[in-house]
DNA sequence: CGTATCTATTGACAAACGTGAATTGAACTG
DNA sequence: CAGTTCAATTCACGTTTGTCAATAGATACG
């Protein structure tokens, strides 16, 4: 997604003395970055973030019919968030009939979780 | 910042059958999931992401004219990330003569590793 | 003093985002 | 079949975001 994350060596202060300690460099590889931040930014919204709370703390699989109510948002546009969370495959989820249930990936999480810790 | 958390308890469905288990409410309150999600969303970008994982590893503080040559982008747009994280409250910075240093404060990403956990 | 160096800020712009109204699609009900 | 209900999609909108070029501030060095 970006080339911007290509990672140079430093280099040194034109007049010679460096400014600080000698090289720092990232340890999480550029993939892996882009990754961790594709998860942390669909939990970087207050109603996408408190989905996933919900979803987390209910062990089964929550209706969405459920979830509407419990925000001042439209149908719409909390399918829209719906929606966000599972392309960053943090959720996933499976229809009944009418009604389609939400539940977490517990996986995309932990990679991020392992990371903060 | 939003009005969109209230929450509001399930009504049932009109023909009186509901489509799950009774009623499910988040467990994070209103402000700690905006707290969270402003952490998050800092965190929701490439570059951020990077930086903030070089401080983290580095133990004392970097000086940015180190960060500059890690990425491709300008050197405009890398201070223009360093104050987003500086505004999340994630890192600190600290001038020393012309230069520039940079830190993680552990504080700010503690709790939404707890959330994680 | 004037000049060079490092960082932050401003201005501009395209792209992405969050939102709601309206519509569509699917599936159950009578 | 016609009507109803739930969820997803489309369209339109104002806002925010990421980016760079250019400039401004601050500090060091002659």
């Amino acid at each position: 997604m970006s080339p911007e994350l290509t990672l140079t060596p430093k280099q040194k202060s034109p007049n010679g003395e460096p400014c600080c300690e000698p090289v720092v460099y990232p340890d999480v590889e550029r993939a892996e970055a882009e990754q961790m931040a594709r998860i942390a930014k669909a939990l970087g919204d207050p109603i996408r973030f408190t989905l996933v709370d919900v979803l987390r703390k209910h062990a089964g699989k929550v209706c969405v019919c459920e979830l509407v109510p419990l925000f001042d948002v439209s149908q719409s546009t909390l399918s829209h968030h719906l929606k966000k969370l599972r392309d960053a495959g943090i959720v996933d989820s499976e229809r009944q009939g009418l009604w389609a249930y939400y539940y977490v990936n517990p996986e995309e999480l932990e990679e991020l979780s392992a990371w903060l810790s």
